[in-house]
DNA sequence: TGAACATGTGAACAGATATTCATATGAAAG
DNA sequence: CTTTCATATGAATATCTGTTCACATGTTCA
């Protein structure tokens, strides 16, 4: 993996002890990259306000039907969105509170409302 | 885009009217985006412990120094990580207290200490 | 039951991405 | 200056992902 290269194997181990478990790091990844794309944070941010059904979705987002389905399958499956039947219609919201949390800090870091660790 | 479907334009015209920016919403999304992969929120929970040079990464998280350096230079540009040069090494750390902030959360999301809404 | 409608699903494809290999850059020590 | 070492960069590639199209599912109402 690695030729010759600066390694301090003091750092190294330090850090490898106190290492979290590899599906918490898994599962953690795995949120982010669910957030991590502008059509799945601007449903985020639509149901925020509002729940709203797959249709008013598909209008809001500009894409179709099916593509707004697909995204909510898989936001559901990380807890992200929930979904509750009201006659032919199923209305979507959000599910978790930390999501808003979440998106709230990452728009203060990128607002530039930014904390700088040690200057 | 959408042949016939059900919308409700109230609620489409209440969410469209109450938009986040869309530069904001891109630069949210590619924060997640960069957070979104295993190796590199193994790297941010590493520097974390300690501020490292490129090599113990490397050794740390298994791949080659050119993969680390590859991602280091992706989370530098979102203001995740920053460097310093120490003679020939140059050593990596956070940048920002948002980053841990967020991570933080997600685990709590994850490891189910979830505050579930509305029931 | 059957028509109409809202949503879900699977295949397919264009575009993005993580990694490696080979090589370039740039500091330090001889 | 030359060599050595730590890191950066570019090309190449296998894999993943977001979207659409076509169709399936399941609910309502006649």
């Amino acid at each position: 993996m690695s030729n010759k290269c600066c390694v301090n194997p003091e750092n190294v181990e330090l850090v490898r002890s106190s290492r979290l478990e590899d599906g918490v790091i898994l599962d953690v990844a795995q949120i982010f990259k669910v957030l991590g794309d502008p059509t799945r944070i601007r449903i985020v941010e639509a149901l925020r306000i509002r729940e709203l059904c797959v249709g008013d979705l598909s209008a809001l987002m500009e894409i179709s039907q099916s593509g707004v389905s697909h995204q909510l399958r898989v936001m559901k499956q990380e807890r992200i969105v929930k979904s509750r039947r009201e006659g032919k219609m199923i209305y979507y919201s959000l599910d978790d509170a930390h999501i808003e949390a979440l998106i709230d800090i990452a728009i203060e870091h990128v607002t530039h409302q930014g904390v700088r660790k040690n200057g």
